[in-house]
DNA sequence: GTTCATGCAAATCGTTTGCACAATG
DNA sequence: CATTGTGCAAACGATTTGCATGAAC
């Protein structure tokens, strides 16, 4: 049985919305914060956070993480891939050439100059597969 | 003119950068910590942190992050490339299709099953370029 | 009127830092 | 002996949570 769960209407979070659906900045809760305190001035940072994790459970924002919250080491610091089990979290290189022409391809769609990209993959790694 | 840095021999650095390359995880500070406190059981976490930083200083391992220590929230949900600016930080949308090919090209490097990737495209923006 | 949303402050968690002492070169 | 490394504890910054009150349905 999973929980059930009612969402009830709220101004303040009707507004972080619509403040994230008009700017393409991916803006931080502080920002969001910022910007609605001069319409809520009682308003409180831990409800931003609390509407910006309703919206995601909500799927109307998305939440761009990499790979948790902690810092993760590497002792191999030659140019790879990462792959993240989504059941376990464990993490794996990969053992393929890094795709050089994705840098040419991405930087034609805009006025940009890249010097490298980082990816990573999502799935279930062999363990969690069975 | 930079500042000047000597690095001196110390054996608890040196066990982590062993743990580090002997292991493929990605480990954690606090897993290192828990793996060398066997050996060094006066060892403290913010002297594993502090060397973890030196050795990334060093280039000898490096430190998986991604956009910084910020959550970003984003409205579109759209599956999508990003663009981060190596000099002001700002985050842009790219706007090119994903290659869903690198998903077959990267399970078979590997045992596992891959549902999506995610990547992130590094350099300077339009206004850092001038 | 039952449940969800809010503000506030305190708590939590990962990481960093100040300090006095020990180890390195 | 000048400088770096260490342990300890306190500080820090981003995020979460407990609680009493207010709003939604």
């Amino acid at each position: 049985m999973g929980k059930k769960r009612t969402y009830r209407h709220s101004k303040q979070r009707q507004r972080i919305l619509e403040l994230l659906t008009g700017t393409d900045k991916h803006p931080t809760a502080i920002w969001v914060y910022d910007q609605l305190r001069k319409e809520y001035p009682s308003l409180s940072l831990g409800n931003v956070y609390r509407n910006l994790n309703i919206l995601v459970e909500q799927g109307l924002i998305k939440n761009s993480d990499f790979m948790g919250s902690f810092e993760r080491f590497d002792a191999n610091v030659n140019p790879h891939y990462h792959f993240i089990c989504e059941n376990c979290g464990s993490i794996v290189d990969i053992d393929m050439p890094i795709e050089n022409e994705l840098n040419d391809k991405a930087s034609k769609t805009a006025d940009i100059s890249i010097r490298y990209h980082k990816m990573q993959f999502y799935g279930l790694c062999s363990k969690c597969l069975k």
